[in-house]
RNA sequence: GCGCAGGUGGCAGAGUGGACAAUUGCACGAGGCUGUAAACCUCGCGGCCUUCGGCCUACGGGGGUUCGAAUCCCUCCCUGCGCACCA
């Protein structure tokens, strides 16, 4: 049973499944590996569906293995867009590694799990060891990847940094004698270059990984992949209002997949799709916060955009005391941390409002007391708060 | 190193001495319609203000020409392409 959705559920693509299925129905204990990347220490829904993967298999008794490239992170990884990224520091390494450990634990058992450096290899082998590396792919197969592929028909920059990236990373797989390795669909890639170099370090490294990838997801745009930068992830450290609200605000056509890949339970059959949302959202909620705070940010939200009312829980908005007779534009600059040209758009596109009444004067100085709610857009309430 | 082509708002991409805070598309924000879905329609989208208007800062960095520069010149930095090696 536990096989079979290992095996099926969340799964784009396994390489080589009958291997796979072979060794998992024998009763192995298999070493999983993850690679994850100290650069974002904030973890999304998207980042939980390869996670949810690796609980799997560690329900099924198998062994975690979680590596840090902090060592490739440290030389900066240049790979992905275009943009570089920022090099960290060891102590940044760490700080954003404990973040993610504690993040994760909301979904895999932290304190199972193998945790590796792979400086820790990286570190002593050295140039000889990096060159020793380098014989184990050849130039054209590195730039089949996709990106690079594509990159070089575009004109785009390659840095030879790039290229070594998918060996540093598959040497990782020969450290940890991987018998498989996890990664999104984007990581294929990657994750079989894993597999051509333990082949080429051969008795050092326990046979070839088998390779499971998983489907990426789209965030609440419905159109890019989820992440950070863009702006369209769903935190799983959001409050329960905040991530209710935005699973309801994702486009219907993802239902299915976020279904699949985010939860354990299915799809329902012909419900409405606006009452299959609240139903994932509620279940998405209940497992980052709790069942009860599900159903209450569930409640809340059916009360404040079915019904249209305040909710119970804005955000608070603090003011102070001698700030009381600022103008409308003021507070509403800072609400929303918008500069005050816009602020003074939204106040003139009549979206601001102050305990349900439309507000179009920037300049007015409302009076404010201890309570009042004051709502900007559709979705923005704040609960005024007068401090001493 | 030499030659050529470029570097414009979050991105793409116009503009090539005054009418440019800069066409357009995407993204984004607000309003409408809804199910805070999609699609669609309208408006907005550098900052600040006493806003049918005014001011400031902006077109890779610096300097210059001019009454006036994103637009011309010099210089520096960056990117791509070609040449130079293989021939």
């Amino acid at each position: 049973m536990l096989i079979q959705k290992i095996l099926t559920r969340g799964v784009a693509e396994i390489i080589d499944h009958n291997h796979l299925e072979h060794r998992l129905r024998s009763g192995e204990k298999l070493r999983v590996k993850l690679g994850i990347d100290p650069t974002s220490p904030d973890l999304h829904l998207g980042h939980t569906v390869v996670l949810r993967k690796l609980r799997q298999f560690q329900d099924a008794g198998h062994q975690a293995v979680l590596i840090i490239g902090d060592f490739t992170g440290q030389i900066g990884d240049p790979s992905g867009r275009s943009e570089t990224r920022k090099v960290l520091s060891e102590k940044e390494v760490k700080t954003n590694l404990r973040h993610y450990l504690a993040q994760a634990s909301k979904v895999i058992d932290v304190r199972r799990a193998e945790v590796a450096y792979n400086g820790r290899w990286h570190g002593k082998r050295g140039v000889r060891g990096l060159l020793e590396l380098a014989k184990s792919a050849t130039v054209q197969q590195i730039l089949k990847r996709d990106d690079f592929e594509k990159r070089l028909n575009e004109n785009a920059d390659v840095s030879v940094l790039e290229m070594l990236y998918p060996l540093l990373q598959g040497y990782d797989s020969v450290a940890v004698k991987a018998d498989v390795e996890l990664g999104g669909t984007d990581q294929k890639f990657n994750l079989l270059m894993g597999r051509r170099v333990q082949r080429y370090f051969g008795p050092a490294a326990a046979g070839e990984q088998d390779v499971i990838t998983v489907p990426l997801i789209e965030g609440t745009d419905g159109v890019r992949k989820m992440s950070k930068s863009v702006g369209n992830y769903i935190g799983i450290t959001e409050e329960p209002q905040e991530m209710f609200g935005k699973l309801m605000a994702v486009p219907d056509a993802l239902l299915t997949k976020y279904f699949e890949t985010l939860t354990d339970i299915d799809e329902p059959q012909g419900m409405h799709p606006k009452d299959k949302k609240l139903l994932l959202a509620e279940t998405i909620v209940g497992m980052y916060h709790s069942p009860e705070k599900a159903k209450e940010a569930c409640e809340e939200f059916i009360k404040t955009f079915s019904e249209g009312a305040a909710p119970e829980k804005p955000k608070n908005l603090l003011i102070l005391k001698d700030m009381k007779d600022a103008s409308l534009l003021w507070i509403v600059s800072i609400a929303t941390s918008v500069s005050k040209s816009d602020a003074r758009r939204l106040i003139n596109q009549k979206a601001v409002e102050l305990n349900g009444t439309l507000k179009t004067d920037p300049r007015e100085t409302p009076p404010l007391k201890n309570g009042d709610v004051l709502k900007i857009g559709k979705h923005r309430f704040y609960k005024i708060e007068i401090k001493q």
